[in-house]
DNA sequence: GATTAATGCTAAA
DNA sequence: TTAGCCTTAATCT
């Protein structure tokens, strides 16, 4: 899945394009028909990301809740005033993978047929979005978004009071690997399986290493380390956690393959002390990790 | 053309 | 613990 950078940018696109219009909301697929006739018609007023969690708030105290899973994704389309209205760069498709028109020649002749399983479709006066696989898809309450966003820990793309300190305390309060707590959106909420495995490689921690045993300076650096990476990946569109000096020489940003250190890499030489990449399995997920460079 | 794996989570069993 | 979501790209035959 897109992990948390790409749901705040989804909530940077639809408060860009949509704020303050009214949307007609429809269920081609027709699995969320209830939800989409009550939102149907109602301007929206608000759009939040907190973690994978994106929150679409509607005039009337409703609000849209979306997660996209492993691979759900919203498409965008429009005319000029909604593509112009963009402030990141328009991209046509968010989710596990983003996705540019290569020319804006095209005209712009209203929604297309829906393809596929289009669980929701948002249309303006000036454009549309579609979303397809998402895990979640409901309409709820103020107080059960509220809800929601209660069982999850801080996000380091929020400015919350006191976040720092509560992931500090997550961590070290817990026997559980750092690896697993790293994953656990109760205790940091937006990191996947990319971030989890760059940012301990780039903090040179053991994924094994218990919460508990970590110090508090090391779970503090934990957390920038992560903040950074991730404003990043909301600039980039993408996760990128090697410096330039990786990269083709001159490249402005890196290819697919020079963008990380450990991440699907396994087998391949360390990028740092040359040892293979290992991978292991982790509370059914795929661990990468560098046991050279990681005790 | 068919199969697999994927940046994740929920609900059923 | 497992199926399900029902997409996409990469890898297979």
């Amino acid at each position: 899945m897109p992990e948390g950078h790409s749901v705040r940018r989804l909530a940077q696109q639809f408060g860009d394009v949509f704020t303050g219009e009214a949307l007609s909301v429809s269920s081609p697929q027709g699995r969320f028909a209830a939800g989409a006739a009550l939102l149907d018609g109602h301007i929206l007023t608000d759009s939040r990301a907190h973690g994978k969690h994106l929150f679409l708030h509607f005039d009337h105290a409703v609000v849209l809740h979306v997660h996209l899973g492993l691979y759900g994704a919203w498409d965008f389309g429009g005319d000029a005033t909604f593509l112009g209205a963009s402030s990141i760069g328009a991209p046509r498709k968010i989710g596990e993978r983003e996705v540019f028109d290569d020319d804006g020649t095209a005209e712009y002749a209203g929604p297309p047929e829906p393809r596929g399983a289009v669980r929701v479709r948002l249309v303006s006066a000036h454009g549309w979005a579609d979303l397809r696989g998402a895990t979640t898809c409901a309409a709820i309450t103020e107080a059960e978004a509220g809800a929601v966003l209660a069982r999850l820990g801080p996000d380091p793309l929020r400015n919350q009071p006191e976040a720092r300190t509560r992931f500090v305390t997550g961590v070290l309060s817990r026997k559980t690997p750092i690896a697993a707590l790293l994953m656990d959106q109760k205790v940091i909420a937006g990191v996947g399986n990319v971030y989890r495995a760059e940012v301990l490689f780039r903090q040179g921690l053991d994924p094994w290493l218990p919460g508990n045993a970590l110090q508090g300076s090391a779970a503090g650096l934990l957390w920038d380390d992560t903040a950074v990476l991730m404003a990043d990946g909301v600039r980039d569109g993408r996760i990128i956690t090697t410096p330039a000096g990786y990269w083709a020489e001159g490249a402005a940003l890196p290819s697919g393959d020079d963008a990380h250190y450990v991440y699907k890499r396994e087998g391949l030489p360390c990028r740092v002390c040359a040892a293979p990449v290992a991978i292991t399995e982790l509370a059914g997920r795929k661990l990468y990790w560098c046991p050279g460079c990681q005790q």
